[in-house]
DNA sequence: GCCGTTTTCGGCCCGACTGTTTTCAGTCG
């Protein structure tokens, strides 16, 4: 049993006690599970050598869970625990609005131990007529159904790429055949229904087998001479197509789509009488092939350069394309800061050091502290006075790098309920770098929080509109924001607006990204990092800035540490 | 169940919001 799945029990046993209305020891559980969940070292490693208890938030009892857990892969507090609670209860309190309270309630009221049956519950309004409960109740326990619905099947785009990869790992083996993601992956969604491999190869069957002995294979769904799909362990779908060397960039175009773009790039074939499908691009009458290795022939025979797989959507690429005008992406390579780090002074849990040498080893220029303002006390946001203190340690970091990158004091502050910032002018002043983000009342109406929003950014004293929606993916739909007025508003004031690159956000999208281009906003990416680990999110926020028609001029991350400063201050 | 520069018991980030209530319970971050 490894780290994360003695991480993800401690999360069952938290929930499990929440339900039965523990208090106290379910945050100690969570605590737990989450330290254990960011180390390095494996947990039978610490055992052996008799330390477990120095871990942080594990005591005796803590750890005796553990060391039976890690020798015999089960839990006899876990069974008992279970037997209390019926399963059911844990995929409710999953729901928005619904907690541990309202789910032993529906329990205990209605005999509810199932979404299936709560669902059918609401249908019959029996909730509203509940004591305790009521219409409105009822109907945002509905809204909750929906959003949990809309998101099962699919997977965040930061898990479902590390999984993709690590199977791409196992297939490889020694030689290096060809071989890539396709499909939604490969166009950098930001969620995804499965995962799409794709392999160039002269001996099909020798991928197939190593595909379906994968380890982490939980089920075998298909299992065909070039074609295969399992379930992994954890619930995701793989699927894998492999093909001749010689259909490689043909297969590559054609399984990556999206629909709408294969398509429109099919029909623009048909003018030219050519045939496009996935073994290559022929000619109508006489069938001869005239492009199949590569993609970048395919496209070249249809008239076009490469399109990158971000801008696949049938959203204009095509039109772009055939004009000249496609855009020369943002690459990775070209980020030379972060906007956006979180230190042990609030709730990160690396410290401005090590998190300042993590960028360093990234080959950043530069790198933004940017921790919680003081009203989020959940996150353990700085007062004014700490902030002091905390800008004084940095400027001592950003000494003691001795040019090996410039650390940038921020904040990440609060825009409170009437839009004001969380910080007087005077604190903000000292700052090198202001993130305004909202963190509360996020059901205000439209125009009540479109107000709170563009009143911070005309305060003159943010840099950077932090996750400008607000959205969690399969968690929290995005707040009423009017958008383009404020980006309006941002394109007026000179602020930028956040790709924030954390996996569940990815926020702004990439279809906003690219709105705010058009009005002349710049786009910020920060990784939102909580610990060192995050750091390399920041791949995800260039995703999605390519996706969103991104080059590198309309990204602040891709100037110079001199160039980013003289923009900073210039603002205030 | 964990923890300790208020320390071995008694706290535990805690305030805002909503809907259901006549003073509070549940949820969220």
């Amino acid at each position: 049993m490894d780290n994360s799945e003695v991480a993800a029990v401690f999360h069952e046993i938290a929930d499990l006690l929440e339900i039965q209305g523990v208090s106290f020891r379910p945050q100690a559980y969570r605590r737990a599970a989450q330290n254990i969940g960011q180390m390095d070292d494996p947990l039978l490693d610490v055992m052996k050598d008799g330390e477990l208890e120095e871990l942080p938030g594990i005591g005796k009892a803590m750890a005796r869970t553990i060391q039976e857990l890690l020798e015999t892969g089960e839990l006899e507090y876990l069974k008992t625990l279970r037997a209390e609670v019926p399963s059911g209860l844990l995929e409710l309190i999953r729901i928005p609005n619904v907690g541990p309270k309202t789910a032993m309630l529906l329990h205990r009221e209605l005999g509810i131990s199932s979404l299936e049956q709560l669902k059918k519950a609401i249908d019959e309004h029996r909730l509203a007529a509940m004591k305790g409960l009521g219409e409105k109740t009822e109907e945002r326990i509905r809204q909750g159904i929906l959003l949990v619905e809309a998101s099962i099947g699919r997977t965040l785009l930061g898990e479902a790429l590390p999984i993709a990869e690590a199977y791409m790992e196992h297939l490889r083996g020694s030689n290096g055949m060809m071989m890539s993601v396709a499909g939604s992956l490969r166009r950098g969604k930001d969620t995804v229904g499965d995962i799409d491999i794709l392999v160039g190869s002269d001996d099909p069957a020798a991928i197939m087998d190593a595909f379906i002995s994968y380890p982490l294979v939980d089920a075998v769904i298909a299992s065909g001479s070039t074609k295969s799909s399992v379930r992994l362990k954890g619930g995701m779908q793989v699927d894998i197509r492999a093909v001749a060397p010689g259909s490689y960039g043909a297969a590559q175009q054609y399984f990556t789509g999206s629909k709408e773009h294969n398509v429109a790039l099919r029909r623009i074939g048909v003018e030219k009488g050519l045939k496009l499908n996935e073994y290559g691009l022929f000619e109508r009458d006489s069938g001869r092939e005239v492009a199949s290795a590569t993609e970048e022939d395919v496209y070249r025979a249809l008239g076009f350069p490469l399109i990158p797989p971000e801008l696949r959507e049938g959203s204009g690429e095509i039109e772009a394309a055939l004009n000249g005008a496609l855009p020369e992406l943002i690459n990775e390579d070209q980020v030379l800061g972060d906007f956006h780090v979180h230190t042990d002074w609030s709730d990160g849990a690396n410290t401005i050091d090590e998190m300042v040498a993590s960028a360093i080893a990234k080959g950043y220029e530069f790198v933004a502290i940017t921790d919680h303002s003081q009203s989020l006390r959940i996150a353990n946001g700085l007062t004014p006075e700490r902030l002091n203190d905390q800008v004084r340690k940095v400027r001592e970091a950003d000494e003691r790098a001795d040019g090996r990158i410039r650390v940038l004091a921020g904040s990440e502050v609060d825009i409170k309920v009437d839009g004001s910032l969380d910080f007087p002018d005077d604190v903000l002043m000292d700052l090198d770098v202001v993130i305004g983000s909202v963190h509360s009342r996020f059901q205000m109406d439209k125009r009540e929080m479109t107000a709170r929003v563009v009143n911070a950014i005309e305060s003159g004293m943010i840099d950077i509109l932090g996750h400008p929606t607000g959205r969690l993916l399969g968690q929290r739909a995005p707040y009423e924001i009017d958008l383009p007025a404020v980006l309006d508003a941002a394109a007026m004031n000179g602020v930028c607006v956040e790709i924030n690159s954390f996996p569940d956000r990815l926020d702004l999208k990439a279809e906003d990204c690219r709105t705010a281009k058009g009005l002349g906003v710049k786009v910020s990416i920060g990784t939102d990092s909580h610990g060192i680990e995050h750091m390399d999110f920041i791949r995800l926020g260039v995703i999605t800035a390519r996706r969103g028609w991104l080059e590198a001029k309309d990204v602040l991350n891709t100037y110079s540490a001199p160039e980013v400063l003289k923009t900073l201050r210039s603002r205030r």
